[in-house]
RNA sequence: GCUCCCAUCGUCUAGAGGCCUAGGACACCAGAUUUUCAUUCUGGCGACACGAGUUCGAAUCUCGUUGGGAGUACCA
């Protein structure tokens, strides 16, 4: 029998690496054994899925060059490849509906708030948390009667009360293994009568032929359910192999909190796909002779499903990069062409305003908008030392202005355009201009300081590192909080 | 809490009982090339979590400890 896999990830946010890496994967298992890739789409939570988000997933694997021989929006013959397609067509509630005809899943009536206390009680009890089973011997007629009567329910698998589970995954080690009695009633299919992930997913693995279920770790503790659906559904099962998860830095499981996740922002950011397929396929799994740098083509033809490591490996961005460099200056010229042109463009527009009135020839702009570009910029510390005024003074003033910035910044319903940063700062000055009222020296000084004039000139220096730039709060909104915030600190220390 | 998984340099990994005084890559440090920077090249730093056992011999096998992770949803 030929090999089949596929990915089966669900469209809400933004497509993550971490499908992009799982997706790898079972792309080069097939491809090695000249079997097909399929992608499914897992939309049964009708409350988080969108089909922007669908689409995204779509792009980014073509992006990606990992081309799926079935799916959605390519077809095949186990159509429809959408979950909520097959939903409308009947087909996991009929599943749901053998289950429960062969005795082996249950109506269930409990409200999520009977549900809610019965975590509670367990979790003060130290008892395992799960439920209690307690709709498992209703008798059929009067569940169905209930049901019909209008009365919310979710179908119930019966998981055997003895006995043990027993699988071993190619990965690892030990066969894993389980006592039945572990193992929850879990809910297949819900009160909105869609089914849930386990079901879907047994059923349409089965329906689509799937021979190897290749996805992350953090489904090891379903598997049991998942080998027992197929056997109660009279299927044979796939075979399951886990494989680790993508990690943080402090070993977690990969964040957006913590990491870049979205494929849509290393696309954005410029990186090739080539380098990021190469990134991937070196977290894990690597060439019998070392080789560390090499194509989509030339891994498929070597990759072994064995040689996956399971440990989770850290996702290290700077290896990334470095990969990237590498990639990136071996492009041809017209593709890194079209790289720089991709760049630029991406701000330009809107950039390109701020510039207009002042420039003489289109080449100004080159120079006049490098501080837009530029990672960093090196402001000289005299400039940024107003005249008639000392260092203290004027790192006082970053300092004040940084923090009152990366403050607004943190608000939740900041918005970081020109006319807003104008509010901000300008209450600031009223607010500082108010304390040092009075005629010593010193306060004459900071009066002067927090002149608008003397400090936009400050903040424009250490912002572009130039005396002349387009409006200040045009400048602070399109260099965006971080680089703003991250540039009053650098100037702070040129000022020590 | 309960259940399960995992364990080689800071990070990604090679290693399937003697080839290991543990190899490579990223990062870091030093030097060379470069007017500068980057690239490139050379060198350096740096790990088998711990403890028992099996064996003539263990990074590799077994057990325990410790550490880390995941799951514990009418989310996937």
């Amino acid at each position: 029998m030929s090999v089949r896999v596929r990915i089966a990830p669900s469209p809400t946010g933004d497509p993550h690496v971490g499908t992009a890496y799982i997706g790898l994967i079972n792309y080069c298992f097939a491809k090695r054994n000249g079997g097909a890739f399929v992608l499914r789409i897992e939309d049964t939570d009708q409350t988080r899925c969108t089909p922007e988000s669908a689409q995204a997933i779509f792009d980014s694997m073509k992006w990606l060059g990992l081309r799926y021989d079935e799916g959605p929006d390519v077809g095949g013959p186990h159509g429809p490849y959408v979950q909520s397609e097959r939903v409308k067509l009947g087909i996991y509630r009929t599943y749901a509906d053998r289950l429960v005809e062969q005795g082996d899943a249950y109506y269930c009536f409990c409200t999520p708030a009977e549900l809610e206390a019965m975590k509670a009680r367990q979790r003060a009890a130290n008892q395992p948390i799960m439920y209690d089973r307690r709709h498992r011997g209703i008798e059929l007629s009067e569940a169905k009667a209930r049901a019909a009567a209008g009365e919310p329910y979710v179908i119930r698998m019966k998981a055997p009360l003895e006995g043990e589970f027993v699988y071993k995954d190619r990965l690892r080690k030990q066969a894993v293994a389980k006592p039945w009695k572990d193992i929850d009633d879990q809910v297949l299919l819900k009160s909105d009568g869609w089914p849930t992930y386990h079901l879907a997913a047994v059923v349409d693995d089965h329906l689509m032929g799937i021979t190897h279920v290749i996805r992350a770790e953090e489904w090891l503790n379903s598997l049991p359910k998942h080998i027992w659906l197929n056997e109660h559904l009279g299927f044979t099962p796939p075979e399951y192999v886990h494989v680790g998860l993508l990690r943080n830095a402090d070993k977690s499981k990969i964040s957006k909190r913590k990491n870049p996740t979205s494929l849509l922002w290393y696309r954005r950011q410029g990186f090739l796909p080539e380098a990021l397929l190469n990134f991937l396929a070196l977290l894990g799994h690597s060439f019998p002779d070392g080789r560390e740098k090499f194509t989509l083509a030339e891994l498929q033809a070597v990759f072994e499903l064995d040689r996956i490591n399971v440990a989770g490996p850290v996702f290290d961005l700077q290896k990334l990069r470095h990969l990237q460099g590498q990639y990136f200056r071996e492009l041809e010229p017209e593709k890194m062409l079209s790289e720089v042109h991709r760049a630029v463009d991406a701000r330009f527009s809107a950039l390109l305003p701020l510039f207009k009135e002042r420039m003489t020839f289109g080449g100004d702009f080159i120079w006049q908008a490098e501080p837009f570009y530029a990672d960093s910029v090196s402001p000289h510390a005299e400039d940024l030392v107003p005249k008639g005024l000392d260092r203290q003074h004027a790192r006082l003033l970053l300092e004040q202005v940084q923090l009152t910035l990366k403050n607004y910044a943190a608000l939740e319903q900041a918005v970081w355009d020109a006319p807003h940063l104008d509010g901000v700062v300008r209450t600031l000055i009223e607010e500082r201009s108010a304390i040092v009222e009075g005629d010593s020296p010193e306060k004459q000084a900071l009066a002067k300081l927090w002149q608008p004039k003397t400090l936009f000139m400050v903040l424009r220096v250490a912002l572009t590192g130039k005396r002349e730039s387009p409006p200040l709060f045009d400048t602070i909104a399109q260099l965006g909080s971080g680089k703003t915030i991250e540039r009053l600190g650098v100037a702070q220390q040129k000022l020590r």
